[in-house]
Order: structure tokens, then sequence, then C-alpha cells
DNA sequence: TGTTCAGTATATCGGTGCGATACATCCGCG
DNA sequence: CGCGGATGTATCGCACCGATATACTGAACA
């Protein structure tokens, strides 16, 4: 996943690590995190890889004091594993962690994908919606009020992903009549 | 937290492993999964801890063909060990992943802790709800129209969920007033 | 001028948890 | 009779997190 993410903002431009995390934040917005424990090595796989160069700034005004500020760069398999991470919509693509990368880079990603994904994610949901509703009706004594509560905000957030959802499809519809008329 | 889970479920009854995965579906339902790649090692180191202790039953009813069912059953100090976990509100605790396993245990934590644990989340969310606001009120051009949505419905969930936070913390504080009176 | 503090930057380690997979049994249905 | 679906235990490699260590920069303030 995370791999997935650094390919796709190394295609903006070259960054080092610490500007990779901040634009990952950015782009996330309280989705998903990524620390640092995770992103350094995972640049260093990338690396071993041959998915991005590191290259050390020679001159002085790219430089930064004494220490090193290592910058990454595609390379062209990297470009390469990008664009097939970009097409690959399976089942783990409906998963929450999953999902929100792939839409941050769905500009970048065919309208047909974008479409079997935002179906998925749809479907993934509504089985999550259905679940929550069984257990809410079902009046159990084994289910205290708290958990109760639980449930009904899992249940509400559901229902309101899933009305995003037909709005986002209804959009790519509409381009997608546009685009054929 | 898992570990918590656990010893919280096993004050109902001893359980084995399949029956406490099916309890802890009921309880977080879609919150938190667990899968049994967590649970049996976690079981494992438990056992280890002297926190519960593995009964293979000798009777036949109890048996399950020729396999081994195990049931596993809370010790004195796994019952200790629950108490420590219930009263522990740290930072951790207002994490998603730890919310609402807490939240499934509440009827058995003590009011002052609950509104603690509540509060603390509420806060937290509270800055997630800040950042996504920023970050939706800055029309920046390197954000494109689906990572807005993405922050859009982000914005959303966080303020459904302070109002839900709101609630029940004015439904503890009743609780509490008539306590006191 | 000195100091202090927030921000920028790289890196590692132990531990938690997931997904896939394997294997075995039981029971109801056709 | 066989077969699929639920019940049940278990392991392995992998992804990721949180805490922690280290070190430099620039601006604020005294």
């Amino acid at each position: 996943m995370l791999e997935f993410a650094i390919l796709g903002l190394l295609h903006e431009a070259p960054m080092h690590g610490y500007e990779l995390r901040k634009r990952l934040h950015e782009l996330l917005g309280a989705f998903r995190a990524f620390s640092y424990g995770t992103l350094y090595p995972t640049l260093r796989k990338l690396q071993r890889g041959g998915l991005i160069v590191e290259e050390v700034p020679e001159d002085d005004s790219a430089r930064w004091g004494r220490r090193a500020r290592k910058v990454y760069k595609l390379t062209a398999e990297g470009k390469e594993r990008f664009a097939e991470l970009l097409v690959n919509a399976g089942p783990q693509t409906w998963d929450d962690d999953s999902f929100g990368v792939h839409l941050a880079f769905f500009s970048r990603t065919p309208a047909e994908i974008r479409m079997r994904i935002l179906e998925g994610r749809r479907r993934r949901v509504e089985e999550r919606r259905e679940g929550l509703r069984t257990s809410l009706s079902a009046t159990s004594e084994r289910i205290d009020r708290y958990t109760r509560e639980l449930h009904r905000l899992g249940l509400e957030s559901t229902e309101r992903e899933v009305r995003w959802l037909n709005e986002l499809i209804a959009h790519e519809q509409a381009e997608q009549r546009e685009r054929d008329q």
C-alpha cells in the first residue's frame, strides 16, 4: 500500500522522506497515517528493487547543512510498476485502508477501473451495513447499551458512505455519457 | 488490544478460540476484526503468562469427535490484569482501534474512567476534524476532485462522531446527577 | 550575544495484527 | 451416499505502528 503511494507521489516530483510523509498526510487526511518506521524501510526496499534511485545532491544549494538529505527519484521500472498497480483492482482494493489510497490517485486511473473500484467498495460497505442492521434489530440481551450505541454509529457511517459512493458513481456515469455522445 | 478483549470476554464464560472470535465480531461489529493469525498466538501468550488456563474436556459430551477442543478459562491473575486494563485510560485509548474495544466493555468500567475515555476520544476526533476543515478550505491546486471528496466524507464522519460522543457524554452526566441527588 | 524551541530530517527496533493457507471434523440436504 | 458449509486449530511471511535516538536549522526572545 505504502509502496503504491510512494510511487504515485514521486510522479509529481523527486522528494525526500520527510516531504513524502507530509504529502502523504495531506493526501489521505486522517484515513491513513504511515509512520517513519514504515516509510524508511519501504524506501530501502523500493531502492533495492530498482524502482527508485537515491540521489544525495552534491551542490551546496541543495544541501542542508552537513546533514545528507536523500532525494528519491522514480526509475522507468518504477513508473511501469505504478501503472500496473493502478489498474490492479482486486478484493483487497475495497478494504478501508487501500480504498483511500487508490482514490487519492484516481485522476490517473482509467475510467473503467475507477468504476470497478467504486462499485466493489460499495458492495463491501453494503455488506457491513447489513451485518450492523441485523445485529441492531436482533434485540439480544447479550448486547448492552454501549455496544448498541457503537453499532448505531457504525450503521450511520456505512449508510453515509453508501450515499457518498452513489454520488461518485453517478458522476462517473454522467462523465461517461458525455464522452460517448 | 486483543489481549484486553479476550480477557474481557472470558468473564462471561470459558470459551474456545472459534467461539471467542465470533463473540468478538458480534461485539465490535465491523470496527475491528481480529484474524486467527492473531487470536491463537495471543491465546498462547496469555497462557504462558498465566492469565488463562487451557482445559481439554475429558468427557465425551464436551468433546468434538476425536479432535481436541481447547477451552480457555480465566485465572485469578487474568481477572486482576483485566481490572487493571479497564481503568487504564491513556492517549492510545483514544485511537480508532482501541476506542471501540474499550466501549464494548464500558458497563464494567467505572463511571469516572468512562468519562475520561469519552472526553479524550472527543478531543482526538475534534483534532482530526479541524485538520480536515483546514485542508478543505485551503483551495490548493495540488488537491484534485477525488481527494477533496475523500476529505469531505472524512469531515462529515468526524462531525457525526463528535455529535454522537456529545450525546453519550450528556447521558453519562445525567446519570451522574441522578446518583448524586 | 547566547539560549531555547519548534520544525526539518534520517533511522531502527520490538511488537501487534493481517491474509493466505493447511488440515480435520461435523451435519444437513439432495 | 456424497458434498458443501459451518466448526475448529494452527502457522508463516509480511505490513505497519509507536517509541526512541540522533542531529541540524532558523527564528524568537532576553
